[in-house]
DNA sequence: GGGCTTTACGCAAACGCTTGCGCGGATAAC
DNA sequence: GTTATCCGCGCAAGCGTTTGCGTAAAGCCC
């Protein structure tokens, strides 16, 4: 027969052997079950743990058609506003006994898609996902969805309405940064958004329109730039803001990232941050506290609370405690942090 | 009997039932074995194809007694350093088609020795670890050892010499580091190194002690103080530092982080940086870059590359490429990146 | 003491897949 | 025409665990 590759490891068959016993006595003793006795639970434990058994998973997954694991598809691990999701996902995932499987898409599609065929193989219970900036097809989360397992999206969300996600409301965050502006005195306001098919892009504007209509203000279109989150896309952005005739005297930035390299093309250009230009940005990063020129305020989105939301609404679903097909978003309040006044 | 809880998934099984040949047939049509005719190979595909058939994993690990997993134990996904080294593991596991489990221990040692647990039971191939500042006890890992799973440790590797370990030269790093602030005049320069239990932190120290004495100058034990890493004990480190009787002009910093809250102490205490007193660091964090004031020089130590290696090494032990008990430290150079001439 | 329930355990199937081996039939070699 | 060779496929075991059901033995009540 085939060679097998000893791993050393004991099983319970060789529990019952030893035993003189069943299998199946040995499995449910080693569960507590009620029909066993007294004495042979104790025997069996005894000797579980003289044998240093452990319970191979691999084979309970199997049978069981269950794997307590989960899977997490980002961008970019070493983005600061994933690598805090994921830390909230990893935390409660654990506590919950999940464990988590990892995967980045680097933004490429295509990657993307083969991370989800791998996770969809690798039979995990559900999936955490925060798209690629450049993915417009959705055929592998359908493909999930057929499959039954269950997704919740969350940060960058795609744009229907027949999913699990949670996410931050940046609308009002986004007020919550222009009305702030709006109190400074700035009257033109520019914003380098992001990608115009992430949903984020799009509560970022009308939060900025929102805020502008509040304050009974005229909306000009030619001051909000959609840029690609490079730090070149940021430079052509606000070259194109600062050509504008009129004079922008505050930029909203789609995150601290680009709004450090909005305020290095800046310095180049010879202003003086916080008096000739004002940065308002998003995502309130840790380490721009440290920066020369932090932006005078950040819009919190609390990237492990959303973690924490995205991981718990999906151990619901697993649970059965919440419909598959009963699709909520779970919205976060954003919150405007004031470095500068 | 007990219900199958269909997941609607079609199997060989059914492959072999509706083209009335069976499962073994159907599984090495699928595996394209030269046993099989070239007919029935397509039609089991074509089948195959049309049902969406896909093969259940956990039944193939369950039956080969491998994985393709592996796990990866770090003590904070959030930090920088970390984030950019699991990125590069998951960029070679990826494309070597292992996927990747992750915990982290928030350096508390009980949690590691928890996720080690948790990835034993899950049968993954093997394991990529950074310990825990705090860990002192490695049982966990003999544990891994006895169950024939490798572990290769990298950046923070315990002190012991029967390991699989990929690590960053801090000592040439930190001579060139030391080398580069002699250079600028500096005669009494301060450290503030990390738990000395860790590798990197003795490390440091010798290249510390080496490059003075290349340059024929005492060492003062005095001048280095060993701290923990937070911002209260990087407080405290300056102050000690500050207090010493020969004045300190310079200060080598455990890593980025620490160099910035040392900053923050030093204005606290009116000094004017790079003039009163210059730091130089470990880590070269990108956001260093945009700080108001970066260190002097920082030692690169490579944190994608290192993850990568440490991957790789990792794979030729699972291939057997590399037997299982030839302990190996593979050693990257670190390089001091001047920020500040 | 007969019928009942309860206690404590064993039997065997099932999860989906891989693989060593056996075997019938076609083909080639002599 | 006989024997050796090879092709194409099926049989069945086995991976470790769980679990529905069957069933002895023991205990209970009247």
């Amino acid at each position: 027969m085939r060679k097998v590759v000893s791993s050393g490891q004991p099983t319970i068959k060789e529990i019952a052997k030893r035993l003189n016993i069943s299998v199946s006595t040995v499995s449910r003793a080693l569960h507590d079950h009620h029909s066993i006795g007294l004495r042979t639970k104790a025997r069996v434990k005894a000797l579980a743990e003289e044998l240093n058994y452990e319970r191979n998973q691999t084979a309970v997954y199997f049978q069981q058609g269950k794997t307590f694991t989960i899977g997490i598809l980002l961008p970019e691990l070493s983005e600061a506003f994933f690598s805090s999701a994921i830390s909230g996902i990893e935390d409660t995932a654990y506590s919950n006994n999940y464990t988590v499987l990892l995967g980045q898409s680097h933004d490429d599609e295509a990657r993307e898609k083969q991370i989800i065929q791998s996770m969809k193989q690798h039979r995990v219970d559900g999936c955490i996902v925060s798209i690629g900036k450049n993915t417009r097809n959705y055929d592998h989360f359908e493909m999930l969805r057929q499959a039954r397992i269950p997704v919740v999206f969350f940060d960058r969300v795609p744009d229907l309405h027949d999913i699990h996600a949670v996410s931050c409301n940046l609308e009002s965050g986004t007020i919550q940064a222009v009305d702030f502006l709006l109190k400074k005195g700035h009257r033109v306001i520019g914003m380098i958004n992001g990608p115009e098919q992430l949903v984020a892009s799009k509560e970022r504007a009308t939060g900025y329109i929102k805020a502008l209509r509040k304050h009974r203000l005229k909306y000009d279109p030619e001051l909000i730039v959609n840029a690609d989150l490079t730090a070149a896309g940021t430079d052509a952005a606000m070259e194109y803001l600062l050509s504008l005739k009129r004079k922008v005297t505050a930029v909203v930035t789609f995150n601290d990232y680009v709004a450090m390299d909005a305020v290095q093309y800046a310095l180049k250009r010879k202003l003086e941050i916080n008096k000739d230009i004002t940065f308002v940005s998003y995502a309130n990063t840790p380490v721009s506290g440290y920066t020369a020129f932090p932006p005078a305020a950040s819009v919190e989105q609390f990237p492990y609370e959303q973690g924490q939301a995205a991981t718990n609404m999906l151990l619901s679903l697993l649970n059965g405690e919440h419909p598959l097909n009963d699709y909520t978003n779970t919205i976060m309040e954003s919150r405007l942090v004031i470095h500068d006044r």
